[in-house]
DNA sequence: GAGTGGTCTAGACCACTGA
DNA sequence: CAGTGGTCTAGACCACTCG
């Protein structure tokens, strides 16, 4: 009966929002304060509608968003669960890039380099860094059956990841978003790529076993965690002889 | 041997369904047999209610799915419509092909043919068609500010398109899958689209007017409709000196 | 103002999980 | 069994569109 919230009506454009958003703007920020952790389940829908005196409708409706983000998952039965990376459902949301025939299979990684740098000027506006911010670089290549297939330069605030070194990348196990999100907080949320094809240079088609001026696919993918805040700038150069990049339109 | 009578065959579960899911189902065969056709109003939801003799709420449910799917849209005030493809907000769910600056722009198209054929084997297999099955053949470029960006190569079965010539397809304005819908009532739901880099051949590098060799996008789309049932193979060729494939993880 | 979709509520009941 | 999410209902009211 009471409405809870009310928006300043000064306003000439109140910009109405509706009760269920409002609840979500909540969850959402306790989600980022990480009050529930990856892998935890958040309170339960008739604790969360007492606490934020709404309806259980209400919080299930803002629960049903988050979930469409793939920010929640709802398990019946036994509660709603924060997402994290280290899952093996999750892995396959960005693991686009399939062999021709067969099931996608976990590719061996081989560490090049990981080194603390100056970002370069595209770099550095790419992830809203001032020019020549720190940031760390990660060179590897992913092979699958002993092939090379993925040759991955991937970009980091060295702010956000203090104390990432060689060894621990190539100490951890499982997926590499894994890894930011356990170690150091860091939960990414979606991504944009940009493909292109290009020709391999020298040194890449070295690394990657093709000949110089091989077709690659150059897959640039910019990751944005929380309030769309960019964390990992990734440029994959991809050999697609035996393997192709699935996309699904809707 | 005939087989068993009247038995069911070892099936685990009744596998239950909830109400508003078999309301989805009833509205998507309307959709399917075009009791509603594109871009039409559906029944308001109080009296899709009364038709099937449930509450408002679930009608809206399922309705809420089939929006989700994009099979509907939604618009407050007026009504809920059935999702087409002669629609400028449709076009871009589809148009991945984005110019490096700059807002995405209407390509100039040119037919280069339009044939009918028997289908190869691997097409066939893809459209689930039987071998040597008759097929329309189109092939055509398009091109940004008078450069050719993109050649496709296109296959549909001849049984779905009967009447499709070269002067209905140079005729007709907008979007290919609006004529599609518009003409032959063929509705595209959704597709697959399988990327890789590879370096072009003397014929495609001709008419995208680049060096053969020269790096390109293959973009391989199956198209599907209802029942996912696939109704196109096209596969495109872009240059992607100016252009980038544009792609959205979450 | 009438008609549409959109929000919110309160309550009942169902399906699933795990102790 | 208790506790969770999932479904369904009936009704009230709000926001938007258009004549």
């Amino acid at each position: 009966m009471p409405p809870p919230v009310s928006t300043p009506p000064a306003a000439p454009e109140p910009a109405f929002s509706p009760l269920y958003q409002q609840i979500k703007a909540l969850m959402l920020s306790s989600l980022q304060r990480a009050e529930w952790g990856p892998g935890e389940a958040i309170p339960s829908e008739i604790e969360l509608a007492a606490r934020f005196k709404v309806s259980q409708g209400t919080v299930r409706k803002a629960i049903d968003e988050l979930a469409a983000e793939n920010l929640l998952v709802r398990r019946q039965g036994k509660g709603t669960f924060v997402a994290t990376h280290a899952e093996e459902r999750v892995q396959f949301r960005f693991l686009r890039l399939m062999p021709d025939d067969g099931e996608p299979t976990n590719m061996a990684r081989h560490l090049i380099d990981c080194k603390r740098q100056r970002a370069p000027v595209e770099i550095a506006r790419a992830l809203h860094l001032r020019a020549s911010d720190p940031v760390i670089r990660v060179r590897r290549v992913l092979s699958s059956k002993g092939t090379p297939i993925v040759l991955d330069d991937i970009w980091l605030p060295a702010q956000l990841f203090k104390g990432l070194t060689a060894q621990r990348l190539a100490a951890h196990r499982g997926p590499m978003y894994g890894l930011f999100e356990a170690e150091f907080g860091v939960r990414m949320i979606r991504a944009e790529e940009k493909i292109r094809a290009l020709s391999a240079d020298p040194a890449s088609a070295e690394l990657l076993a093709v000949a110089p001026g091989a077709p690659l696919l150059s897959v640039e993918r910019l990751s944005l965690t929380y309030g769309d805040k960019p964390v990992e700038l990734r440029r994959g150069l991809y050999t697609t002889g035996s393997h192709y990049y699935r996309n699904e339109l809707s």
